[in-house]
DNA sequence: TATTGTTATACTCTATAACTATA
DNA sequence: TATAGTTATAGAGTATAACAATA
């Protein structure tokens, strides 16, 4: 772990010591960029999760329990795009940990419902309010207005699907 | 892989029906949208590279070769964030499409000093224009401008590192 | 026959440690 | 002894297919 998060000198390494001026300027680093942030995300994040089964996947689903209330576990699973294989297992230790609960659907006895417990709730918002302020800290550099303005942005163009404008 | 792409109800599903309005307003998603932008490039930046080991991490590793020409290859991993262990198969698979070379270093027997081969460079051209055109769509749902500014803030407030904002 | 949820398997990435050859 | 690079192993994460129960 130690080795990965030296990244101090690749701020160094990234002057574009050869290359041409307006090479530079078109440099292709969009996705690095945001690679860096996540993991930078993911960093913070983790800590301001202990105690949340895998962490940020496990708040992730706790939080659209909480606030999406999908009628069903196959639901909740599209909902995020997340496998309904890899669900089965975030639920198991979401269920585990007391913090989300499986009841059976009413009108489909093969259909799950999952409900978040009062525990559940609680942590959720303790657990938001820890991610709030680690996310301040991602997105350091830039002043308040700009983190608005970023925090927007991506958040539009991550709903903006490209196959499904809808 | 279909399961995880029909990330097309989310958008429905993220409307908040039952939450209060202030809590939508202060939702806790910036990794999410991190997460689903960078999943997004990389879905459409992996056709772009096709060809090249590795793919993104490849390419990534290529571009640092030619553009910041590391004097060793523990300096390019470092640069890059890699680890050394990872940056040996990297490096293995670029050797072995002729994209770079391994030469040893001058003055260190043990380092390595990596090298594109003119083929490599001549690949890192054309892979660099098809990674800027999948990256436009990308960031599908913003305009020019928007476009623009999220790039310059992305980059920005990845390169400014936490622990070392020198 | 199709679908919900579960289980099992495999594949990729990454993390760690051990090894070599040089310094 | 410490470092550059390699190799080997183990652990997450994810994708796929097969399965049981129900529709």
């Amino acid at each position: 772990m130690s080795t990965t998060t030296s990244r101090t000198s690749s701020d160094d390494a990234r002057r574009d010591p050869a290359g041409s001026v307006s090479d530079a300027c078109r440099r292709v680093d969009l996705g690095q960029s945001l690679g860096i942030l996540l993991r930078r995300w993911h960093d913070a994040v983790d800590l301001a999760l202990a105690g949340v089964p895998h962490g940020p996947r496990g708040f992730q689903v706790l939080g659209a329990v909480v606030h999406d209330e999908p009628p069903t576990q196959a639901a909740l699973a599209e909902s995020l795009g997340i496998d309904r294989t890899v669900m089965t297992y975030l639920l198991d230790d979401l269920v585990a940990e007391g913090l989300v609960e499986r009841r059976e659907a009413a009108h489909d006895r093969r259909a799950r419902r999952v409900v978040a417990t009062a525990s559940g709730r609680a942590a959720l918002r303790r657990f938001e309010d820890a991610v709030r302020v680690a996310e301040e800290s991602v997105l350091c550099g830039l002043d308040d207005d700009e983190r608005e303005l970023l925090q927007r942005l991506v958040r539009r163009s991550a709903h903006a699907s490209p196959s499904s404008p809808a």
